[in-house]
DNA sequence: TGTATCTATTTTGTATACAAAATGTATGCA
DNA sequence: TGCATACATTTTGTATACAAAATAGATACA
């Protein structure tokens, strides 16, 4: 991956942090970067702010940078925060949306659906980031973005395993997110904030609730333990 | 202000952004705020991304960096947002506040109030912003705080005229708004946040009219152009 | 006079060498 | 063996030289 260019290094970081390549935690050292990407220190350190800047990593002085870990806070503070400010950019978003910006939420949305259908789960964070992402960016807020884009690094870290679906009735709530993105297309082209904002919060619940259950799964059967 | 210090060029550099001392829209060029603070330009050049990231400066690529300007577009999204994020903050705060935080409180609140007092418009900004920004702490919410913060630099430069009252009405407003942050105080001591929320909105509407007040002032009287 | 283009200057972007800090390792001593 | 300290190595931080891009100015031409 030798790139010799900022944007590119900066964007190849930001997906493999995403899909989880590089672990949360995991520490990036500057003259392996910079031999990877073909960048000198320079600027490849200015990367590395800009990235911390916005979230993805956490910087120490005069230690390296690593990837912002979750934690049991962040994730209250998560749980906490989520629901207003997705609704929020959701109505706004209604509101202001333009044209191509409407045609590139649905081509983003045929492709989220593509490999959602082909199973690839890599891709569906992906594109689902990139979904509620482009919402944000129709909001047009830029007091509201720098949060939205905070929960969305760490929102689409967490339902990587929600697009790993492992039985028939977990493939349906796929199907349902899936199904949801569409009537946000259609209530943002008809300029209908009160009904974005129900199927945003709905859509929330949805992913919560799969996140909730991954994290405190169903226990084990208690008599597992007395051999037969 | 040679201080060959990241840090303290950082510090300087956001006083005088937030105080006015630098316009929105002046352009900062490396080579002169090199020599200013006695800084090679790799480090400058980190301070001025990480502001840019934090919504102080806007970078433009082979560009210099820029104060951020505060257009019509922002002023809407600007009081479009605010109250909401304001309000979640300061419920947040009245929930989670440490105790040596509303020591410090206290302390930026005595602070306040004198130089209310001695009409020091340049540090009532100073100290009222940081006011704000440690409710911000207090709340300890990572998925808020950059909104807030986004918020809070253009609040304080859109405020610089509300601490120059120019009449006695207008100092009336001043003493209301420093009641507000002592009732404020006092709902994060009683961990009261619906108190808090409410104190909030009001400081708000305050702080709202009277820079709309600024905007938009009362007409001249119509009949000015008829000489007598 | 107005416009276009080429050149000089200024300003930003990148690479690299060096300095400082932190970490890991070995050695000495109780 | 356990611990502390000194030293070597690694890693981050800063300065500076050089490259690339943008801007400003001058000159040629319509």
């Amino acid at each position: 991956m030798i790139v010799k260019n900022k944007e590119t290094c900066r964007e190849d970081l930001i997906e493999r942090i995403l899909t989880l390549d590089i672990e949360p935690g995991a520490v990036l050292e500057e003259a392996e970067m910079s031999e990877r990407y073909g960048l000198s220190r320079t600027p490849l350190r200015e990367v590395i702010q800009k990235l911390a800047g916005e979230g993805y990593l956490t910087l120490a002085k005069n230690r390296g940078a690593k990837v912002s870990s979750m934690d049991i806070d962040s994730m209250r503070h998560f749980f906490q925060t989520a629901p207003m400010i997705y609704a929020a950019v959701a109505r706004l978003a209604a509101e202001n949306a333009r044209k191509e910006q409407i045609a590139e939420l649905k081509e983003v949305q045929r492709m989220f659906r593509m490999v959602s259908e082909a199973g690839e789960t890599r891709f569906m964070a992906i594109h689902n980031h990139r979904f509620h992402e482009l919402i944000g960016e129709m909001a047009d807020n830029p007091y509201l973005s720098p949060s939205l884009k905070r929960l969305l690094i760490d929102h689409t870290r967490m339902s990587q395993k929600f697009y790993k679906p492992v039985n028939s009735k977990e493939r349906m709530l796929v199907w349902e997110a899936c199904d949801q993105h569409d009537g946000m297309i259609e209530a943002i082209e008809k300029s209908d904030p009160a009904a974005i904002v129900d199927l945003t919060l709905e859509h929330w619940a949805l992913s919560r609730d799969r996140i909730e259950k991954f994290a405190r799964p169903d226990p084990l059967d208690i008599d597992l333990g007395k051999t037969g």
